[in-house]
DNA sequence: AGCCGCTTGCA
DNA sequence: GCAAGCGGC
């Protein structure tokens, strides 16, 4: 073993301190300890990462850099190019000293034909590498049916997760303590450029979220369930941007959620018990993806959609990106995302069925936009929740299941504090009319509708015939 | 985690 | 006129 010998944490979306496994081990392997971090804006920009995201990743590891120091951890971060660049990269650190790798394996395709080859250097070189599965609380592949199949229904999956947790519970790691101070030889690398501030919005500070966390779980978990639907209120937990870089991790979010909600947390329709439910979506969507790896390339899950032939009109394609399709509430939605790189959950359910059942674009226009913008982009959740929107899912609302803009609008956004707070506008429209404002004389540019509702709904449910047999013929079958 | 159109029953 | 209840998409 080389005198410089050390033990290298590769993080890539586990941005922690606390609760970080690899780190934890890794300081547990005697050795000292060099943390990695390589930046790789051009594989970022083909997943169409979103610029505030990258910006958001850039920023946090500047922050982990001075939290690692502390530790006596040296956090070598490098501006690298593509992912093809990595195996290189990684062969330098192997020759510099890098006796094992630690690391969280990711569920994307090319992240992990990338981890293969990197695995695969280590071992060539003698050396060994520990991969431990924390991205979704329970690990995909875990939660299965009683014959051993993979849920792909919602509900059941639920049921079986929810009695492992209540079995098991979730571990958390805690903070490595501080290891020796030591110098260390390591080659000179190309330092990791800063971003642009554009996700300043979010405090970078490993605590602060921890503090965000905490502060949703004792004060507002309570009325999850009563507000979470509400754009103009402030009832989710804003915890997305944190949960997709790994800043906190969701095994901590449960740990909390439990601390201070104890009674509430396994209780049926609590504010509680519905937030964990969100959080039980996203493993959801993270074992379905490692299930069903064709999802990665663009395939429906039912397969019958897509001989959907989707018109895909191009012009009001660019007024849904824009928030310029007539819909308040939908315009209001796009600019919230184009604003702030964040939108609702209920308006990306409202504007998800807008593009594909009003406007008859196929959903992978959107989900591809959505990654773009998103600071929270994942791709499990957003394709996820695209396809459930498209009704081309597993457990995907069923196709006749087309919402109505402007009742949607109605329900949930009922004074039109929301859609006024993002279209200045129609500031002036009184409440009654917010949702539809078009028979008003308007003084104003607000743009004409592009489509009409309730002619644009039959279409759908044409476009869907086209590869659906009604339900009755298939009864007689 | 729908909406629509139609019916019924009441004013 | 309308609210509530329903079956179909």
């Amino acid at each position: 073993m080389s005198n410089n010998a050390f033990s290298l944490v590769w993080l890539r979306n586990d941005l922690r301190v606390y609760d970080n496994q690899a780190l934890f081990e890794a300081c547990q392997s005697g050795l000292p300890v060099v943390a990695l971090f390589i930046a790789t804006p051009d594989s970022w920009q083909q997943h169409f990462m979103a610029p505030v995201k990258q910006d958001f990743i850039r920023r946090r590891v500047v922050q982990l850099q001075t939290e690692l120091a502390a530790l006596n951890i040296p956090l070598v971060a490098i501006e690298g190019s593509h992912y093809s660049a990595v195996p290189e990269l990684m062969q330098q650190l192997i020759k510099a000293g890098a006796e094992l790798l630690y690391g969280h394996t990711e569920y994307e395709l090319r992240e992990r034909a990338r981890d293969r080859k990197v695995s695969d250097i280590f071992a060539k070189a003698g050396k060994a590498c520990f991969w431990f599965d924390r991205k979704a609380v329970m690990p995909p592949g875990s939660i299965l049916s009683k014959t051993g199949g993979i849920y792909q229904i919602f509900t059941p999956f639920k049921k079986t997760w929810l009695a492992r947790l209540r079995e098991t519970g979730v571990r958390c790691f805690p903070k490595p303590k501080a290891l020796p101070e030591i110098k260390l030889q390591l080659p000179e690398f190309s330092v990791m450029q800063q971003g642009d501030g554009s996700s300043a919005a979010y405090a970078v500070d490993e605590l602060h979220a921890l503090e965000q966390m905490r502060q949703f779980c004792r004060d507002k978990a309570a009325f999850y369930q009563a507000e979470r639907d509400f754009p103009a209120l402030a009832g989710t937990s804003s915890l997305s941007a944190y949960l997709a870089i790994g800043v906190i991790s969701a095994q901590q979010c449960i740990n909390r959620l439990q601390m201070e909600a104890a009674n509430d947390w396994d209780k049926e329709k609590s504010g509680a018990a519905v937030w964990l439910s969100e959080l039980v979506w996203r493993d959801f969507y993270h074992h379905i993806l490692m299930a069903f790896p064709e999802l990665i390339k663009h395939k429906a899950f039912q397969k019958d959609t897509d001989g959907i032939v989707w018109p895909n009109d191009a012009a009001l394609f660019q007024a849904w990106c824009q928030g310029k399709t007539g819909y308040p509430i939908v315009d209001a939605a796009m600019r919230q995302l184009n604003q702030t790189g964040w939108m609702h959950n209920r308006l990306r359910m409202i504007v998800a069925s807008f593009l594909v059942k009003d406007l008859h674009i196929d959903w992978r226009w959107g989900e591809q936009y959505f990654m773009s913008k998103l600071i929270d982009g994942d791709f499990a959740a957003n394709n996820g929740g695209w396809q459930w929107a498209a009704s081309t899912g597993t457990d995907a609302a069923p196709y006749f299941r087309i919402f109505n803009p402007v009742t949607q609008s109605e329900r949930f956004d009922p004074d039109g504090v929301f859609i006024k707070r993002m279209l200045p506008e129609l500031a002036d429209i009184p409440k009654k009319q917010i949702h539809w404002p078009h028979p008003l004389p308007m003084w104003n540019e607000y743009v004409k509708p592009v489509v009409d509702h309730s002619k644009a709904r039959l279409k759908t449910l044409e476009l869907f015939h086209t590869v659906k047999k009604p339900q009755d013929e298939v009864d007689h079958e």
